[in-house]
DNA sequence: TATTGTTATACTCTATAACTATA
DNA sequence: TATAGTTATAGAGTATAACAATA
């Protein structure tokens, strides 16, 4: 540890958590077929409908270059389709086939497994106290930062 | 959000810290010139001193090959040079320069300072409560992952 | 023979800038 | 004139495989 003190250790715990659950996900999603851009942009897709790809340039904060690129990635493996806009001849909507449909349920699924196996054995006032610690961390952490653009959600 | 229940929400809030903690870290790793992974690499450093390429490559769980590509853009950056081996001629001791001890000094004050910004007003066992709680959901994630080789830390 | 690190090659994610088609 | 999405170009991170130098 390279901080010794109470808080120094609670923060190296949460650093841990980061890592071990980053690679806990990204090894599900391979299973998918998926990798996290790639699923994110299915999330999102999965919550809203159907999208033009600007939108979704717009909710996942990163360019209409990549968006292009993660379009094309997730419709050479199926997950998703090109439709035109009924109004814009510009724009097409990003739409989820069956198969995309199906594993967006999948991950939703996956995460209600993860919430139950990581807190399911946990009394309901501990998991209230864990919530409203984040929730403390959050909001210093958003303090502190830029009040610039950046993703949403 | 997704589930609507106490653990779900619980879930939500770690989810969401693992994003905006991970934007703060790589912005503020920007200002110093830095990306994650030479971070990570640097770190590393600055932990265990001059190290073979290969020891690198083992403690961040990457190829050997990234690890030529991660060492060139330090040793461009003027935050390690390589030195020769002195006994094994085939290796090379990646080693901090001045300039890469005092950014790992920075770093390592950083985390302190980000340790006091998120915990300082907390009362002792509030924190003590949330280490707890990371524990236990570290475990449970740990339990389900596959005991693979993986990289340390 | 085995190991260290490189070159060769390839894929993903990311960005900016220039351009086409349409509003 | 402004917007949607593509092509062109570029850099970082990642991987495997083949290879050279050394152990």
């Amino acid at each position: 540890m390279t901080v010794s003190n109470r808080r120094g250790v609670a923060l190296d715990r949460v650093l841990e958590l980061v890592v071990v659950l980053g690679e806990d996900m990204t090894r599900s999603l391979a299973v998918e077929g998926l990798t996290a851009s790639r699923a994110h942009l299915l999330w999102e897709l999965g919550r809203n409908g159907p999208s033009t790809q600007r939108a979704v340039a717009d909710s996942l904060g990163v360019s209409a270059r990549n968006v292009t690129g993660l379009v094309d990635g997730l419709v050479a493996t199926r997950f998703v389709t090109r439709e035109p806009h009924p109004s814009d001849r510009r724009a097409t909507l990003v739409t989820l086939t069956e198969h995309g449909m199906a594993t967006f349920a999948q991950l939703d699924r996956g995460q209600e497994e993860l919430a139950q196996l990581l807190f399911s054995s946990m009394p309901a006032h501990q998991v209230d106290a864990f919530v409203d610690t984040l929730d403390h961390v959050l909001a210093r952490l958003r303090d502190q930062l830029p009040p610039g653009p950046a993703g949403t959600r």
